[in-house]
DNA sequence: AATCTTTAAGAGACCGGTCTCTTAAAGAAA
DNA sequence: TTTCTTTAAGAGACCGGTCTCTTAAAGATT
């Protein structure tokens, strides 16, 4: 009886051609069975790799994936969280643009629904983290450079302040970097380097804007003998850069770019670059918001850290020896 | 009356924070405010431009995008379509797998909802499409290729064949690559050059195929005087390859490739290629859909194609004298 | 002051599912 | 055949909005 009326019912379905109507079964069930992302920018190789770890997570968990920019600001990561939430995705994963502004992300928590946060973290904010070892891989990268008799290392980052200068780690935003920066500038501590601080360059934030503040850099009286670009649309701009100034790398300078992107590879030089596990780190936030999803909801906040790695090419070289005692050339 | 009481519910509003369940309101309208996206590769630089492009035109109609990776694998995007269509999104993008099998987008219209092709079109689909005008751009290219005494040009494209093999365009399932092989043999048969199908290689679908494919290409007793690349992940795979053998570029081999990618201005030598508007592809076919969605349902179908461009650079030159007359060198 | 018009508030149905509860019918046991 | 158990089908409420229709109250007109 239950076979001759459901078969009857299957062929009617098919007929009609009847697809279950998931916006009504989400209303019922509370469940939308997908997640909304927030990242940077997705035309960054960076976020493409990240997004492709997560949404074939996502896929296969039964997920589906809403894409939203933040184009790194504040204002428009709210718009899209607030967005997600009122679309009712079942969890979020974020990129955040600036890691003290958490207001909106409390929100998220308030409404029940679990978050990710992926490559940068928040002391403010106790949820599930997935990011790389940025510090402690940064501290090796400017150890090697000092080793190599570098000492004027200049950090590139697009992460931009008030004033569009640097004084603090304190006033980059993104947590990511500001490690990096830390470590950067513990190690020229260790070693006695003068005033690193000053050799941090904020507001990389287009091609362009990197072109601007390379130039300046390498035209100055005194001029870095290596520079550290914080991702690999910086280091692109800085190779570019450079190479319109007529250096050749590594002799005239030393460029050395975070994120193992395609073209970093093929250049010549080729060049050297911090390796990071893009994709993982996608596949690895995806994870942890999968596992809340379906299970433990409220276990432990779990912090996962992937390990970057230096790849060492061959646009890191010795220091000029002229560059080598820093008070002297100042 | 009016204010006292919107006051109240405004402030009750506020306490409780309420935010209206867009899930719901999308019961009733009929509207989700979603529009779905079908990608082959989101980690191609290719799709995460257009992707780009999609995102912005999407989020200033008020619209949001969830996003589906096919892998160009047709039963994923099946799969993906039929997903999609259960969320109840507006609107679907979708970057054909295979242009002749369109059965499942034939369901998206049935369904009433509007379509729009990005970067491969259907004659079987009367939908709105925008593509990049492939046939005449490879048919400049070849030319010039031609005139630069290359009679030997092998293309390499990631669309494979059931046998692995290449005997005719209609074996190709991507439009814009048809129309690109197109292209290339009506040259190479104006200009009578024989056998030029010979010289077209299909399932270059990963950087470790197309590395095999152009090894065992360049390592043949007969070998091409130039390469063609169908995108530039293809063109970077065959960039380290000729490299790996110690091929000089242009000497010993010319290559070029589709698409501008960030890394073809930096190689040594930096590579000729086809300018695509990537980003404007992606912002037009988001551009249709939002039209249709906000307005003439049932106007006639608009086919918008974007013209590419020859950028010359440094990887194509002239071909070796030994290589020019075809039938004597086979 | 009485009537008509305008405007606001409230009640009810609906969207298309899920879920629970009731009712009816079929099959098993006495 | 009667009674008890099992199983299937049907009815109703609910999710949280939108929209229409009714009712009540305020303001305008003569």
């Amino acid at each position: 009886m239950s076979d001759r009326v459901r078969d009857a019912v299957i062929a009617a379905a098919k007929k009609l051609d009847y697809r279950p109507n998931e916006l009504a079964r989400s209303m019922t069930t509370g469940r939308s069975g997908t997640i909304g992302v927030v990242v940077g920018d997705i035309e960054n190789p960076f976020f493409s790799q990240a997004m492709r770890g997560i949404t074939d997570v996502a896929r296969l968990a039964g997920f589906t994936v809403i894409l939203m920019n933040s184009g790194e600001n504040v204002d428009a990561e709210k718009d899209a969280i607030r967005t997600l939430l009122a679309k009712r995705v079942d969890g979020l994963i974020v990129s955040l643009a600036r890691e003290s502004e958490t207001d909106h992300l409390q929100e998220i928590l308030r409404s029940g629904r679990p978050l990710a946060l992926l490559d940068r973290g928040s002391s403010l904010l106790d949820v599930d983290t997935v990011i790389s070892n940025d510090r402690d891989t940064a501290r090796d990268v400017t150890k090697r450079l000092i080793a190599l008799g570098h000492r004027r290392i200049a950090y590139l980052t697009a992460c931009d302040t008030a004033d569009h200068m640097f004084h603090d780690p304190a006033d980059i935003q993104t947590g990511s970097v500001r490690r990096r920066i830390e470590g950067y500038l513990e190690v020229c501590q260790e070693t006695e380097i003068p005033d690193a601080e000053k050799w941090v360059r904020v507001g990389a934030i287009s091609p362009e804007a990197t072109e601007v503040i390379v130039t300046e850099l390498l035209q100055a009286p005194v001029r870095p003998s290596a520079i550290i670009a914080s991702d690999s649309v910086i280091g692109l701009a800085a190779f570019k850069a450079s190479r319109a100034l007529d250096l050749k790398l590594p002799r005239d300078l030393s460029l050395m770019s975070f994120h193992d992107a395609d073209w970093t590879s093929v250049t010549s030089p080729p060049v050297t670059v911090v390796r990071q596990p893009v994709y993982q780190l996608g596949e690895a936030a995806a994870k942890l918001l999968v596992e809340r999803l379906s299970g433990d909801e409220k276990g432990p906040t779990r912090r996962v850290v992937l390990p970057m790695s230096l790849i060492e090419r061959d646009s890191v070289g010795p220091a000029p020896m002229s560059t080598r005692n820093t008070s002297a050339a100042m």
